[in-house]
DNA sequence: TAAATTTATTGACAAATGTCAACAACGTTT
DNA sequence: AAACGTTGTTGACATTTGTCAATAAATTTA
């Protein structure tokens, strides 16, 4: 319970800043939010199954990922303080299409679809939140958007480079160039070059 | 008022699918939509500008655009049905980044942020609404990322055939083919290559 | 620590797409 | 209908990136 408070306290910030909750509502997370511990290569979520819970990432970093042909392609790296789900999967209880694995050792707050349901019903003023958090989150889709239909390999590598840089050494190389969207080989050339200058 | 019922009719059964709606809400919708007739060509919104409403596209085309140095990218398209803001800017009410136009002759209907934010504050049910209707755009983003990860021009054509293919003659070609996030003469070779098959 | 495995780098080459230019097709305007 | 401007097509070529392979570096495992 104790360490609930601690662990949940920056998503209570994000929370707040958005509209103050009420005690109450913060005691329902409080009790509702389970801590999972989450070692490095874990798979949080594989892909079929259905995303039945959301994570607030208290520590760690995620990357969720799906296979095309024999590829495997990073669509999104989620670092500490992020509200992670499968976006297509959660919202709709429906299989999901992609995987998450973590890239760190994490501590995670899971809580279930179905509580997150009871707390709509019990504090429909929460759906206030959860829509301008999905506004935040669908405005970083569209940055990410940008990013891939920039020309060249420098320019998307400088977009990773603007919004991961913290986590640059965390995350292997080929990782981010399926993130960006360019073969291993081309993001360590573009490295080079770039580091040249 | 009569055109308006009729008008916004499509509009309500979208948001009544999602939960129905009271008739008081009804009725400020009705009164609040202001309805637009849009002329080809014309800009609904300028870059820099703050969007400063939402338009409910009764009847028509748009898309949206926004400029890389010298090339003008089309970001997205949207027809008859779609709930259109250029988001970044609504969301948050600061200047677009992108602009608005009319790719064919267009019936809106036009309701402003702040009367927006009056029915929130009278109706804070309606959070609900905007949280799922974000939730599915957010999801139909999701798909236009997998599509600029294609591979090949010839993929990322086909992505546009599954999903814009009632629309694929009133958009010119260059829009298309910027949109996909390949040259305008990629595009022309990859339909005569797929088109001989 | 050493061995084994995975990841990153570099080179050579192939393939796809972008660029530029000429021309054709189409639509609009007069 | 003719003239204009825009858009689409096609060819030639340049450029970028992808692919394959060999090696180096780093990480994991024994």
């Amino acid at each position: 319970m104790e360490t609930n408070i601690v662990l949940l306290a920056p998503l209570f910030e994000i929370l707040n800043d958005i509209q103050p909750l009420s005690e109450k509502l913060k005691l329902s997370f409080i009790k509702q939010f389970k801590i999972e511990e989450v070692k490095k290569g874990r798979v949080l979520l594989h892909e079929k199954d259905i995303c039945k819970s959301l994570w607030f990432l208290c520590d760690g970093l995620l990357r969720s990922y799906h296979n095309i042909g024999d590829k495997e392609i990073t669509s999104r790296i989620m670092y500490t303080g992020h509200i992670v789900i499968s976006p297509g999967s959660f919202f709709t209880q429906t299989p999901a299409t992609e995987s998450i694995e973590a890239l760190a050792d994490c501590v995670v707050a899971k809580l279930s679809f179905t509580d997150l349901q009871d707390i709509y019903k019990k504090f429909p003023e929460f759906n206030y939140h959860t829509r301008l958090i999905t506004e935040q989150y669908f405005y970083k889709q569209e940055q990410r958007l940008y990013m891939l239909r920039k020309h060249d390999a420098a320019a998307k590598y400088n977009f990773f480079l603007e919004n991961y840089a913290d986590y640059l050494k965390d995350i292997p190389q080929k990782y981010i160039a399926s993130f960006l969207n360019i073969a291993p080989e081309t993001l360590s050339r573009t490295r080079s070059k770039l580091g040249k200058k």
